[in-house]
DNA sequence: CCCGTATACATAGAAACATTATGTATAGAA
DNA sequence: TTCTATACATAATGTTTCTATGTATACGGG
């Protein structure tokens, strides 16, 4: 029984796009796939999420893009993180640390013997 | 430096208040009250988000309620777990477990380093 | 040679949920 | 009596993801 892919919490998109072109430039299409290997298919980034992200993150300042020419000889966008980006990426993580601590407390808490109505 | 509130991440708040009633019935002030006291205010619920969520979750059956009176003579809806709600808290919780897995070897790999543009 | 699959990009429309802002009302303290 | 905490609720707004659709090319098998 293969687990399905689950789908993405919003915002979490952008750290894993950051952090997948934080070893060198990548264009998009890479980046889903390396996502989706890293997960082995827990993620599986839609097209209509993946391209809108990339324009974002481009548009504040935290990638770049240039066309380029895949190894297999075909047109793509390829991103690099900028300053910014790798100052967003860090700060990112610290949120998504914080978030995980933060639900993991509330998911290993005794919830309150409730007083009942 | 005390550390500001998160923004939640959607679809992370149900869970949580499953969470906060699975100990017996709670109103929702007294949920965003739990919630906020367990993450230390990391997460600081607001009731734009809350009440919705009460509905919604009593909507798909996983919570029923009604009204009562608490300690102090306020009058306040009471939410209890049905069977189905303890169900899907083991669920999402699962799923909770699996994000924080795929996530965690997103952040920790190796990005590749890039064959450039 | 053609056709299916994988690669690669892109956008429009819909859905979902959190945030912001606002409103009501009461208990209790200052 | 005024302020704060408690307790509920909803409308408007914003952001992001998902679904569906479209274009186009490389490559291998039949």
């Amino acid at each position: 029984m293969t687990e399905r892919p689950v789908p993405l919490l919003r915002g979490t998109l952008d750290v894993m796009i950051l952090k997948a072109v934080s070893g060198g430039s990548m264009h998009g299409y890479g980046v889903s796939r390396w996502i989706a290997e890293t997960t082995d298919d827990t993620f599986e980034v839609q097209e209509g999420a993946l391209y809108p992200a990339l324009r974002r993150l481009e548009q504040k300042g935290l990638l770049e893009s240039e066309w380029g020419v895949t190894e297999t000889g075909r047109e793509a966008r390829y991103y690099t993180l900028t300053e910014a980006g790798r100052a967003g990426l860090r700060s990112e993580v610290r949120m998504w640390t914080r978030y995980v601590e933060a639900m993991s407390r509330v998911l290993r808490a005794m919830a309150p013997a409730g007083g009942g109505v």
